[in-house]
DNA sequence: CTTACGGCCTGTACGC
DNA sequence: TGCGTACAGGCCGTAA
């Protein structure tokens, strides 16, 4: 489900509940997700007091006490939901499968029915050399992060713009609801070549990428299917959508009159104005 | 090194 | 109603 704002969401989300409190009880429902869950998973989580939750990519990362990560991607249709008190006793999704407690009785339940999702626990030193790691690209909304810095991603790729941004080596946390989008504010073809994305062009996308991500969070993220906050909460960003899954609706963004075209490139659908982004 | 593609899963919407 | 098909917010492994 879930791009760069959703995982941001689950995790503001996630924080007043789980940081600093202890984990006393964790039931693994079902171990074959992407890659099988951690061997022993509960005996080396509960006891642990979660120091802090962070954020790489589109992956959460709780920090335990013991010095590893608890490492969560949501892949597509992965969901974190809290429930206390009554709630709690209700019956499980055949879905659910990881469930855990913390020691002031917070219940949270991992949901993901395509089972894209990954639950790791590694070393935080050994992170970043983590092959899941190692090759990520610039955090979007880190201050450094400039059309200099995205320019400099591009250079000499031949591969469509679209498909790049979708390349979490070029930068991390863009999906396919938010490359069309930032492609749209940015006024650039998702067919224009990437290495062609220079200067004044990716100072454009640049400032698009990060405006994009940043009034979706403002808004919970959006809800297109799957995604709902912690609390239960929806995203609202959806409703302000310019191109993605709009095709045949009027481009939004001028008075081109022109349909908004839906195409497919490396096998995602692509939504876009052809008169606006060139 | 880059790029393209199949595959992984289940659920849902749609056309017949 | 059932059935088949296409598609869905992601990413990995492989091959060229």
């Amino acid at each position: 489900m879930p791009e760069l704002p959703e995982v941001e969401t689950v995790r503001c989300g996630l924080i007043p509940h789980l940081v600093g409190r202890k984990l006393v009880r964790l039931l693994q429902r079902r171990r074959d997700l992407r890659s099988p869950l951690p061997t022993r998973f509960a005996a080396r989580v509960e006891g642990r007091t979660v120091e802090a939750i962070d954020r790489r990519a589109k992956y959460l990362l709780l920090r335990l006490d013991d010095g590893t990560s608890w490492v969560i991607h949501l892949g597509m249709s992965g969901r974190m939901t809290l429930l206390s008190g009554r709630d709690a006793e209700a019956p499980f999704d055949r879905h659910d499968h990881v469930v855990f407690e913390t020691d002031r009785g917070t219940q949270v339940r991992f949901n993901d029915a395509r089972r894209f999702g990954v639950m790791l626990l590694i070393g935080t030193d050994a992170l970043a050399k983590h092959k899941l790691f190692r090759h990520l690209g610039p955090e979007p909304l880190d201050e450094s992060f400039d059309g200099a810095a995205l320019a400099a991603r591009l250079a000499g790729r031949k591969t469509p713009i679209k498909a790049a941004l979708l390349d979490q080596k070029t930068l991390v946390g863009v999906g396919n609801i938010y490359a069309c989008e930032a492609l749209f504010d940015a006024g650039i073809s998702p067919k224009r070549s990437a290495h062609t994305v220079q200067g004044d062009r990716a100072d454009r996308l640049a400032r698009a990428i990060r405006d994009v991500l940043r009034r979706s969070i403002a808004d919970g993220g959006s809800t297109v299917r799957d995604h709902v906050q912690p609390d239960g909460e929806l995203g609202y960003f959806q409703t302000r959508f310019k191109v993605y899954d709009r095709a045949g609706l009027p481009c939004p963004g001028c008075d081109c009159g022109k349909a908004i075209r839906r195409v497919v490139q490396a096998g995602r659908s692509t939504f876009y104005c052809a008169a606006r982004q060139r």
